[in-house]
DNA sequence: AATCCTAACAACCGCCAAATA
DNA sequence: CTATTTGGCGGTTGTTAGGAT
């Protein structure tokens, strides 16, 4: 929570535009103007955030409003307790996704990226590093053989060995990776979460796996293909996920529809004979991490 | 009772891609 | 085609509540 905007510090200058203004109110929002916020975008509709404040009489900017009303306000937002499943659910998800809330959100119906983000904060990644293991890549923190006495009993999880899971590298890498050898020039992942060729950021991972991107000039030629593959990867997951998982996993899917047909999908080697992008090893990889053991109950 | 410490989480920030003018 | 606006994202801040001292 934050000061309420009568603060004039240095740091107004910096603010974007829209909360840059004089008379716009910051900090908790009140029950009041939750109601009027309520009222307006159940009668108007969402969307038009910057004109909203204005149009339903709030002192707010329009992100705030925004924020206010998808991580709060929104009927279908679930707060609350997270259970065991959905613990477990994150777990996983963040293990294959890394830090990209939304699309960890967009699995797990009723939570906000906001919320997930915040549990993983002040729950997860303490529980993890309780584990010896480190909440930003799910690799053991510790290299040495043997892990420290009671690390593996101080926490909800069932331990499955006397060691930490090795885990497989990040499969989205992979992808890229496998990209880059076969067909284009030289892409990684940079720190920001960007991919990049040796000096230029070429491609958002927000783009990656969706929307047609129609006009942008990517370097790389294979955007389809990463599309499809995304869906591949989705079905392999949806068909390996633990039981009580696999049908919200296909029907919460933020992925192209119609998805593509199970027939068109590539075979495992491309047209030069050369392995192909449905590479078994990048899958089998997937695989392992959606389906390690150490997270379930 | 007062103070300190820390977990929890709502809200803000800067950035950037997509949409629109 | 370019400039501007909008919406969405992940990272971070800082208030609050509650437990410990």
């Amino acid at each position: 929570m934050r000061v309420p905007s009568s603060s004039t510090t240095g740091s107004v200058n910096k603010r974007t535009l829209c909360c840059n203004k004089v008379g716009i109110k910051r900090g908790p929002w009140t029950p009041e103007e939750d109601e009027v916020l309520s009222n307006y975008v159940n009668r108007e509709g969402e969307g038009r955030w910057r004109t909203l404040p204005k149009r339903a009489g709030l002192q707010r900017c329009g992100k705030s409003c925004r924020l206010r009303w998808m991580n709060y306000l929104r009927p279908s937002v679930k707060r609350g307790h997270i259970d065991q499943d959905e613990e477990d659910l994150i777990l996983r998800l963040h293990r294959l996704l890394g830090n990209r809330w939304s699309l960890i959100a967009g699995r797990i119906p009723g939570r906000t990226d906001n919320e997930i983000k915040n549990y993983w904060n002040t729950h997860l990644s303490k529980k993890l590093i309780s584990r010896g293991i480190d909440p930003r890549n799910h690799r053991p923190l510790n290299p040495s053989p043997t892990p420290p006495i009671g690390a593996l009993n101080n926490s909800n999880f069932v331990a499955i060995s006397d060691q930490p899971p090795v885990l497989p590298p990040h499969p989205n890498a992979l992808t890229l990776e496998k990209f880059s050898a076969n067909q284009h020039q030289p892409i990684s992942t940079a720190g920001n979460g960007n991919w990049q060729t040796s000096n230029t950021t070429v491609m958002s991972q927000r783009s990656v796996g969706h929307g047609s991107n129609a006009g942008q000039s990517y370097p790389i030629d294979s955007f389809n293909d990463e599309d499809t593959f995304s869906w591949y990867l989705d079905r392999l997951l949806s068909d390996n996920l633990p039981s009580p998982y696999q049908r919200w996993w296909w029907e919460t899917a933020a992925i192209p529809s119609p998805a593509p047909p199970v027939s068109t999908i590539p075979p495992a080697v491309d047209s030069n004979g050369q392995g192909g992008i449905w590479d078994a090893e990048l899958v089998k990889s997937a695989l392992e991490i959606i389906n390690q053991p150490d997270y379930s109950k």
